[in-house]
DNA sequence: GCTTGCGGCAAGTATGTACTTGCATTACCC
DNA sequence: GGGTAATGCAAGTACATACTTGCCGCAAGC
């Protein structure tokens, strides 16, 4: 097959990209990496910059599969799955998201490509808070106002993202096990945006803040 | 003054390097910007290696000097306005930061100094916890467990992480203004944390997670 | 069987980079 | 005024990188 070269090679490009960035991407390195000619990759690609600027389109169209349900049953876990899904990937990626990052200035094209996932991933879990509201799993009394529950998404995202991003190098700050922390995030993110445990409209129970505790204290 | 051409070379070192990373910081790049000789960064340095090492070095050393109060009198305001202090400077420093996070493998040296910072932040957020559990404002009972309360932090760290590195090239992530986004990153967190309004010794009061209508509802 | 296209191989070109050397200049200290 | 140390300048060395060219082998299609 023809495309197996092509393929291999940008799979390698990939790699070598990941690891070293741009600059440090090397054509011979890459052409190792992919155990072809060097040659070969002028060849198919033209240059260094046509063949990484494809990588990275490629690289940009990798869709995430996880969605959440239409019908929320247990927000909670929901979140959590949801959430985990999407650390994982971005363990999986974070050498490659690293160097688009620091490469952004210098080729645009990174930081859109770069930019793709984590902003359609921002979009579903908005959306998904609008569901929750809609079927009365988030509380609508003024207690916590509507640009306050936009910044909760961003702020689940943005620890999620840094988390994914930072363990592995930044170890003192990461003192618990991913699920842990995970699950910590969304208990967290649920309680700021006042999500309830069961739909306010079926039950009028207590506030998943713990409001048993608080009550009995009372 | 001899010390006057080292220090120049060494901030436009560290702009150089800020805009293009190692391998794109040549030593010409950083002769030109620090308006010196190329001869003379070797007469000073040895290698373009121990100018960066230095360089590395000395950004490391840079103190923040937010502090929390020994007393807490008003923890969202008193964290709000840390976060903001370390999101400020944290934006100042985004390039260059980004470019240790994908230099880190090749140069451990990079790693640390891109560490060194946000671990000592965090240790401050931390020990503040301690400060508000001990003056009552954080809640003792079991509503929130300790692990919980640690994850809290990663998260209000991640999220104003997350933050400062990706506003600019991930504009559709942040819809609001930054004093927004982060008075909320806080609230919540606090609300995260079952931080009171009042201490709990002083006046048995409703839980910040608006418990008034909550309550009311009841 | 012959063409056609693709890939490997060897060599070469142009440019950039890290780093060196030798020499002239300048400024400061005694 | 002379010695000394730092700097600028011009040139050069050694190596890496992006990219090209020409030749050869090979496998598939007609």
């Amino acid at each position: 097959m023809i495309d197996d070269h092509r393929q291999r090679i940008l799979h390698a490009a990939a790699r070598v990209y990941a690891q070293h960035g741009w600059r440090g991407a090397t054509t011979r390195r890459i052409a190792v990496e992919a155990g072809v000619n060097e040659v070969t990759l002028f060849r198919q690609f033209g240059s260094k910059d046509a063949l990484l600027d494809l990588m990275m389109h490629e690289c940009a169209r990798v869709e995430q599969d996880a969605t959440f349900p239409q019908e929320p049953v247990d927000p909670e876990q929901e979140l959590l799955d949801w959430v985990t899904v999407h650390h994982t990937a971005l363990v999986g990626m974070r050498a490659i998201v690293r160097q688009m990052m620091s490469d952004a200035d210098e080729r645009p094209d990174a930081a859109n490509c770069a930019t793709h996932g984590p902003s359609a991933a921002m979009a579903q879990v908005r959306e998904y808070v609008v569901t929750l509201r809609r079927h009365g799993w988030v509380t609508e009394s003024g207690e916590v106002s509507p640009a306050e529950v936009r910044a909760a998404v961003t702020m689940l995202m943005g620890a999620v993202f840094a988390d994914g991003m930072n363990r592995d190098i930044m170890p003192t700050m990461f003192t618990q096990s991913v699920p842990e922390t995970l699950r910590a995030y969304v208990r967290i993110f649920l309680r700021g945006v006042g999500a309830l445990r069961e739909p306010a409209h079926r039950t009028a129970r207590t506030v998943e803040c713990d409001l048993t505790s608080t009550i009995a204290s009372v």
